[in-house]
DNA sequence: TGTACATCAGTGAACGCGCGTTCACTGATGTAC
DNA sequence: TGTACATCAGTGAACGCGCGTTCACTGATGTAC
């Protein structure tokens, strides 16, 4: 049953992306082998002709997921010039799509777990942390680049923060009242910030 | 062997209080009964003299930690009136301390967990939540009660995603930025919270 | 108040079960000549 | 280009191991009279 390279290479490929669903629905520790084997359409036992342990599956699924975000938010933001497009990232980032997604942000989905973590798994996520923070500081072009990091940071905690709690929350009209709330708030601090961190100076 | 009733609650309350730190250093997946009981200085067997599953224990502990988390905002806040004392409760949840604590915010420490959590477990955690807005809100009193919920959430938000971030990045010197950074950052929206929000009627 | 018995907190061992990992096997693919 | 052999992707079963839970047992505490 041996497979050709190129249908090995995308097998191998297919294993990450549903992986990185499954983690994202289950957890780190709530995800087995066996269940990310079978999403894939496989079984257990070929596992680790593509990997050299769960930890290392982990690591490639979690660069992926936050490979997705990255793009998402990168190309959200696109669609607007300056601070109209992290306008536009942020109302996307905080919607009730993203809320219900189960292959939404990393950092919502398995912050706690990353914190707790090796080495590998949460150098990958630190990188693509600042990554993001790049993506949206490029977009604050109105103030210098540290200024812009700074605010970006910030922004992005917020966003972290309230889709967190969102999820969390079992009451559906306080959930959906945060996210309002954050939108509102983000949506002023994005559109003064500018002219804050000009005051601040 | 059998206890006293006097002996057996403070047992019991023992393992509560050691099981909502074991919970938060290792995650709810990843802690283990054996573990907590340990931590108690009992053995395994006992366990279920006091709790039916492992899930009654989890939502006590959670309780537990909730109301640690809540004290100690609400002590915070309280050094100071009015919006001082919020800035006052966000400066020490955003300090270094908090960032290595054992025995911090729930919120942070399991909050992709809880949102996997059963009926239970979540109903507790919204609960906190919605008391721990209305110590923030309590203190927001130059604005109508509504609109300090509104801005109470937003603060949470934030602290609760600075704290997640920090915790996952690996690098101390983009960490201690980022806790700097939203300190300043809430603080400059707390001081003009209350002009914000009469700008934004 | 004293006695006889029931209760039950805590121990230590055992139970299924699911997990990550390993392995013998199959047969199509890749390689060497 | 064709042939013979080595490689290896994928299967299905098995492995230890740790987990949540159960249980027989012990002996101090609580209760009934």
């Amino acid at each position: 049953m041996r497979k050709s390279r190129e249908e090995t290479a995308r097998t191998r490929r297919h294993i990450v992306e549903t992986g990185a669903v499954e983690l994202r629905r289950n957890g780190i520790a709530g995800t087995g082998l066996v269940e990310v084997m079978a999403a894939a359409g496989l079984t257990q036992g070929g596992f680790y002709r593509h990997f050299d342990s769960k930890d290392a599956l982990v690591t490639e699924c979690l660069a992926n997921a936050l490979d997705s975000l990255r793009a998402s938010i990168q190309s959200a933001a696109a669609t607007r010039p300056g601070r109209a497009g992290v306008l536009f990232a942020i109302d996307s980032y905080l919607s009730e799509a993203h809320l219900k997604s189960e292959s939404g942000c990393p950092f919502v989905a398995l912050g706690s777990e990353l914190a707790r973590a090796g080495r590998e798994v949460r150098d990958v996520a630190s990188d693509a942390f600042l990554k993001l923070v790049d993506v949206i500081a490029a977009h604050l072009d109105d103030v210098g680049p540290v200024a812009a990091k700074k605010e970006a940071l910030v922004l992005l905690s917020t966003m972290v923060g309230a889709m967190s709690l969102a999820r969390l929350i079992s009451d559906g009209e306080v959930t959906a009242m945060l996210l309002a709330q954050a939108r509102k708030s983000l949506g002023r601090q994005v559109r003064e910030g500018a002219a804050a961190s000009r005051r601040a100076k």
